[in-house]
RNA sequence: GGGCGAUUAGCUCAGUUGGUUAGAGCGCCACGUUUACACCGUGGAUGUCGGGGGUUCGAAUCCCUCAUCGCCCACCA
């Protein structure tokens, strides 16, 4: 726009008729030529808004629920870069963790074996066995970095569907900044980071009982837990007090029996208080373990007193720790019992019974314990079924059992007080969107009960970079890790090797050997902000500087105790700072019956789908319309009213421009220049639509501004439906210049007045639009500013500038004047006569004010509406038409409906002859 | 058990610091080919604001309570 405020446009041909179909295909390539999204990179800091985009897993496909959120951040990308910001966006792919292993296991039938070599020529033995899962005899054991290699093969494809996908759905992203969690780059954040943690001190390793899953073989973290509901059975089962009394206990796992180390109540039970301090007798093991208080213990759960073993719970944990409790472990990491009999089993029945349990896995050996404690008499009844909830791996469907292992811990205030009361500030500082759900943050801090646990006993993901002395004697130093510089980074202990080492040397005495441990997959997802804007990277050219710490950071709601608090985490003790200042969350996407849609419910709906039939600004009107946190459902009829809108604002665009042409000699489908200076709006009615205009730019901004992309977008299109019904209707006839009834051409000032307006109104709209309905608000974009780039770095327009124009008149005349024009209208409706039947005489009634402004607009509405006769106009109050109504039936029914100070009604009309039907041609 | 959110027309949802008689779209009904739009236009009908209590001149809105739904955390004897 230039300084004297006139746009000027240059109008290309228009088609006769308009559509949305190919727009996608028609503008992804047009935008993916000029680069229109491109970082620029040229401003300091205050100039960019960055977004920390999530990295969608690459594994399957995208669904619908995908679409939704991703569109909620490309509605503020595309806002934020017409505001004038150098939007970053980059994107994403989660390639790194379970999900892409076993993926590639079965796609390529190989599995990572991390004692093997790097094979540089290396052929899968089969390719593309998508949906057929291949048996673990048949995969054929390579190495890490191959296994990377495949990764990033297969996941190229999937990543060129999904950036295609993305495409059509008009995301703004700038798609030279894209990176994958498995690529060296995040590899080589991961582990430097971890070694700056190293350094400082956050992080540490220590054997300790920790869940674990007997599926996956591996350590799990508290954040991956999920408690889902289990069934099992209460046992009641005698142990023997020294006089031979029992002491009933009831546990849901007798199998554990072997593993016992004491019976646990608490302090203030009266009915244990005589036994604390003695010593009990378990059944059939005969091994003696003591009677102990601890707080912990709930008088009404159970008979009150507990077994305590090591380990069925992490009570258990809690229980060994606080009472320095032996540890007294059958099971291992597979989930089955130990098959050595333990010492501390001595009575030949005890060790008998173990012996029969041996290697079997936990529910055999229940069976087994069952049967043995009923045969002896020392279960009481049967065994009660219940459901209990159980906490399982989020990824895995067994039950975690507890074993002792050495893990990498990293601090996140799970232990530490000081650093937990930081994070929960930091929390305080970032800004929710919506609000509530910082509260999701706080419990979960609050709740924190151990530090990260960071080490994963799998072979595919970032490895820690990290090797150990081996002593002469053959012994593991694990006290005193090697470590890599940085400069050499990233690495794979399992193949490469330490500074002042030799390959010889790998795993003898007197030599090293690597941490074959990986890192979890959130230890480098939570690093995305360091990633994507090149933390200490060589070729950052200073990006680092101009994007960080970033601005935004959308999410979904589930991971905000994962992802979102990782990251905080992370760049608090890496950066001292806050990642991102605001944080979108979106709500979940349900079926048409409200049900979550998930992939095992069998009713995801593929994003194409619907692209494909509505077009896509149809479908990113549908998820634009929905609020940030709030669930939305799956609905086909809001893509309709999308797609409609689409055509609407297509229709009306061609209009304001067809009809702007002939002023210049110029005929639809032919281009022409035009200058829209708003001084030439000089018409009330024009002067009011664009106070209109100015209060819902005003509106819409504010709601953007504060994360509400729905609020914005509804302000936005009911604003616009007025325009169409109500302003383009009224000033349609003056616009053509059309004469009245008494043959009284509008003055060409007039005319000017309305092609003006409706020139700087459709230019406005299509600005106004654009981050949300980006493919047909750029065709429109075009037919007016052939030349003027790409409507989304376009400004957004400025409530003052349309303010200015409107001078002091109020935005209500043009409610009034839409209002007459609709009593006209129903006149009609009510007669049921065409819209072209004459109206020979009628009264129009409003406030004062009302009044005024309908006498502004009198021609307008007037042309509107085919009034050939006499137009009067009536003063009444709003309380005179609603006492008028209550107090008497008798009245015209017009006159009864209730009135706000803008209704308009009408009395005394009468209609002419309906015109003639012309016939068809 | 603790917490967060939701409950408004047949459906999907707005409803600001409490303020006249609670709104929109879809769907429904009726009418209308009108030189932007039949992928259309015009007009109309539609409510126990989940229940109960309270504060107030006035409550969809604030407080208490109950119910239902969704989610988060805790609960493994």
């Amino acid at each position: 726009m230039a300084t004297d405020g006139i746009i000027h446009a240059h109008l290309t041909p228009l088609p006769d008729r308009v559509g949305v179909e190919g727009l996608e295909e028609k503008w992804t390539k047009n935008w993916d030529e000029s680069q229109v999204f491109k970082f620029k990179g040229n401003t300091d800091r205050t100039g960019v808004y960055s977004i920390d985009t999530p990295p969608p897993t690459v594994s399957g496909h995208l669904h619908v629920g995908h679409v939704f959120s991703y569109t909620h951040t490309d509605v503020m990308a595309r806002y934020k870069r017409m505001r004038g910001y150098d939007v970053f966006y980059p994107m994403g792919w989660d390639d790194n963790g379970l999900p892409t292993e076993r993926r590639v296991q079965n796609y390529y039938g190989v599995r990572v074996d991390t004692s093997l070599k790097y094979d540089p020529a290396f052929k899968p033995p089969f390719e593309g066995t998508e949906g057929k899962k291949i048996e673990a005899r048949d995969q054929v054991p390579v190495s890490r970095q191959n296994f990377i290699e495949l990764c990033e093969k297969l996941t190229a494809q999937d990543e060129k569907q999904f950036e295609a996908l993305w495409k059509t759905l008009g995301l703004s992203i700038d798609w030279t900044q894209t990176y994958h969690t498995i690529g060296e780059h995040p590899r080589r954040v991961a582990q430097k980071a971890f070694l700056r943690n190293l350094a400082r001190g956050e992080a540490y390793q220590q054997e300790a009982p920790g869940l674990w899953d007997i599926t996956f073989q591996t350590a799990v973290a508290q954040a991956e837990l999920e408690s889902r509901e289990y069934p099992g059975f209460y046992h009641k089962i005698a142990f023997h007090a020294e006089d031979g009394t029992p002491i009933y206990i009831e546990t849901t796992r007798p199998e554990l029996l072997g593993a016992c180390v004491a019976l646990i109540a608490h302090p203030d039970d009266t009915r244990y208080q005589h036994l604390f301090g003695k010593t009990v007798t378990s059944p059939i093991f005969g091994v003696k373990v003591p009677v102990l208080a601890h707080p912990k213990a709930e008088m009404d759960k159970g008979v009150g007193i507990a077994m305590c073993c090591t380990f069925g719970d992490m009570v258990d944990v809690e229980w060994w720790r606080d009472l320095k409790l032996p540890t007294r472990s059958i099971i291992t990491r597979n989930g089955r019992i130990s098959a050595e009999t333990p010492e501390w089993i001595t009575s030949e029945a005890g060790r008998a019974l173990y012996a029969e349990t041996a290697t079997k896995t936990t529910f055999s050996a229940r069976k087994v314990i069952v049967e043995a404690l009923q045969a002896s008499g020392d279960m009481d009844g049967e065994p009660i079924p219940t459901k209990r909830m159980t906490n399982f791996y989020e990824k895995g469907d067994k039950p975690l059992e507890i074993v002792t292992s050495r893990q990498w811990y990293l601090s996140n205030g799970g232990t530490d007080k000081k650093l937990n009361a930081e994070l929960l500030e930091r929390g305080k500082e970032l800004q929710f969107h919506p609000g509530f759900m910082r509260v999701r943050y706080d419990n979960w801090v609050n709740g924190l009960n151990g530090d990260w646990l960071v080490s994963r006993q799998r072979f595919f993901g970032v490895p820690f970079p990290l090797w150990y002395p081996v002593t002469d004697s053959g012994e593991t130093d694990y006290a005193h890790p090697i470590v890599p510089s940085e400069d050499i980074l990233p690495i794979d202990p399992t193949t490469d090797v330490p500074a002042g080492f030799e390959e010889s040397q790998r795993d003898v005495p007197g030599g090293f050997t690597a941490e074959k441990d990986i890192m979890d997959t959130w230890a480098t997802s939570s690093l995305t902000p360091q990633i994507v804007t090149h933390w200490e990277e060589k070729d950052s050219n200073g990006l680092f500087e101009k994007t960080f710490p970033m601005d935004l950071r959308p999410q979904g709601q589930d991971i905000i105790r994962t992802w979102l608090f990782s990251s905080v985490a992370r760049a608090h003790l890496e950066n001292h700072v806050l990642p991102w200042k605001h944080t979108a969350l979106s709500g979940w996407i349900l079926d048409p019956d409200h049900k979550k849609m998930s992939k095992s419910k069998g009713n995801v709906v593929v994003p194409s789908e619907p692209i494909e039939k509505f077009g896509a600004d149809a479908v990113r009107y549908w998820a634009a319309s929905a609020r940030l946190g709030t669930d939305a459902a799956y609905d086909i009829g809001q893509m309709k009213i999308g797609r409609r809108l689409a055509i609407k604002l297509l229709n009306a665009t061609k209009f304001a421009l067809s009809i702007g042409r002939e002023d210049e000699n110029h005929h639809v489908g032919e281009s022409a220049q035009a200058a829209w200076d708003p001084t030439k709006i000089t018409e009330p009615l024009d002067r009011a639509t664009m106070a209109k205009l100015a209060r819902v730019v005003r509106t819409a901004t504010k709601a953007l501004e504060d994360f509400d992309h729905a609020k914005a977008l509804e302000t936005i299109e009911t604003f616009f439906w007025e325009f169409c019904d109500d302003y383009i209707e009224l000033v349609k006839n003056r616009a053509y210049g059309t004469p009245d009834e008494n043959g009284k051409e509008p003055s060409g000032a007039a005319i000017m007045s309305a092609r003006t307006t409706l020139g700087i109104g459709l230019d406005a709209f299509a600005r106004l639009f654009a981050p949300y309905l980006p493919f047909s608000t750029e065709e429109i974009w075009h037919w007016m500013h052939e030349d003027a780039g790409s409507v989304h770095v376009a400004p957004w327009p400025e409530a003052g500038y349309y303010a200015t124009i409107a001078l002091k008149v109020p935005p209500e005349l043009l409610d009034h004047a839409g209002h007459a024009l609709a009593a006209l209208r129903k006149i009609k409706s009510e007669a049921k006569v065409s819209m072209k039947t004459p109206i020979l005489a009628a009264t129009l009634k409003a406030v004062p004010a009302g009044i005024e402004h309908i006498k502004a607009a009198l021609d307008d509405i007037a042309q509107a509406g085919r009034v050939t006769g006499k137009l009067e106009l009536a003063q009444i109050s709003a309380g005179e038409a609603a006492d008028a109504g209550s107090a008497s039936e008798a009245h015209d029914a017009a006159d009864v409906a209730p009135i706000d100070d803008t209704e308009v009604l009408i009395s005394d009309s009468q209609l002419g002859e309906p015109p003639v039907k012309k016939p068809k041609k």
